[in-house]
DNA sequence: CTAAAACCTGACTTTTGGGTCAAGTTTTTT
DNA sequence: AAAAAACTTGACCCAAAAGTCAGGTTTTAG
């Protein structure tokens, strides 16, 4: 049975994946997503239908992880671990899935004009579980009285930052690619500030 | 003396620049922009050469002031001061230039594909200079040890978000317009955080 | 008032890039 | 081994959008 099918596609929603993110969808012609993996554009168009269906198919190949991002406000019932583990994911998620960041990044920033309804649906889900999560612990006194949507807001653009505009972070750091201690070092300032900045308790306190 | 240049380069610059943050640079169309302020076509090309030739304009427009956010850092010489005052400034621009912010930020996703090196130049300075600053800030015992490089992002991201994001915050606002209050209550929760997480001496205490 | 300069624009050309297709080759199935 | 199915691609088509221009109108300078 022809595996031929799943390795061509896959290869394609890679380079597709890699030209938008770094020219956005108008800016990415079907020729050169051809090009990068040595194929005629005729032969594009044999796995996808257009390049609508094609911009589709990619932010469908990556959307479920970003989406579980959140899940460690799930996971814990503290500030502490939960903020932490979060952090931690959202810049793995930056590290490993760049060009999956800036897709959805541009998405959001033209105002996801090609998302789908129900992707919409889960984010907001997702954001507010978070947001009612942060209000609890801030009831129950285990951090500050801060305005969760806007904490998270902060959260999300500060780990998203790594990805989105790494050339920015590259440029300052004078460096060709952005380190793993760079990453780490990134992890441990947000982690810090973020979880004094909240006067989240320790937890061993509680 | 023919004001009638200033005026309409202005308009066409204005309305450029809203199709740029609103589409990208190879999404935006000049027929739009002409149609979104009741010119034909040709006039926009009486007034600029060509696509390329109105970017840049726009670029220029608009570059300074964004780059001038850094400010507080020279101009006080606590951290209190100067983290509450750079982050007024920056959510303030966005909050009132929020195309300008976007069409920077596509640039920067983009890998800055059009920004002049002389623009780079200044960005550059302008970061380090400030990362400078808080090296000395920490040295001196007025702050927590913490990367200031990470902190800069984290501080450029928390506040572009507003601008450039603004889709998506208005979504979880549940909002059609990011009201004044919301726009404080950002500035209020990050100055909280950021403060509080870096360990910024009270100013009287010194 | 008049000539020059600046401005305006409908109709046009050119370029770009998405999409098609017919005539192949290769792989799979029986 | 032969038929069917899947895959490949050069050459083409076409719509959209960038860009041009000739011949007009309006504004400005003297």
């Amino acid at each position: 049975m022809s595996r031929i099918r799943d390795k061509k596609r896959n290869a394609i929603l890679n380079a597709a994946c890699e030209e938008f993110a770094n020219h956005g969808y108008a800016g990415t012609k079907i020729v050169d997503i051809a090009n990068k993996i040595n194929l005629p554009k005729a032969n594009i168009y044999y796995y996808f239908e257009s390049k609508q269906v094609l911009y589709r198919h990619v932010l469908d190949s990556f959307i479920q992880p970003l989406l579980m991002a959140t899940a460690p406000f799930d996971h814990y019932d503290h500030p502490a671990e939960a903020l932490t583990d979060y952090i931690k994911l959202k810049i793995e998620i930056s590290k490993n899935h760049p060009n999956a960041s800036k897709v959805f990044a541009n998405e959001i920033l033209h105002g996801a004009p090609h998302l789908p309804a129900d992707i919409i649906e889960k984010l907001t889900q997702q954001t507010t579980r978070a947001s009612e999560k942060l209000q609890q612990w801030i009831d129950r006194g285990l951090m500050d009285d801060i305005k969760p949507l806007h904490l998270l807001f902060s959260l999300w653009a500060s780990t998203q930052t790594y990805a989105d505009f790494n050339w920015q972070i590259k440029l300052h750091l004078k460096t060709e690619r952005i380190s793993d201690q760079d990453y780490s070092d990134a992890t441990d300032t947000l982690i810090k500030v973020i979880l004094k900045g909240c006067g989240v308790v320790s937890q061993v306190a509680e």
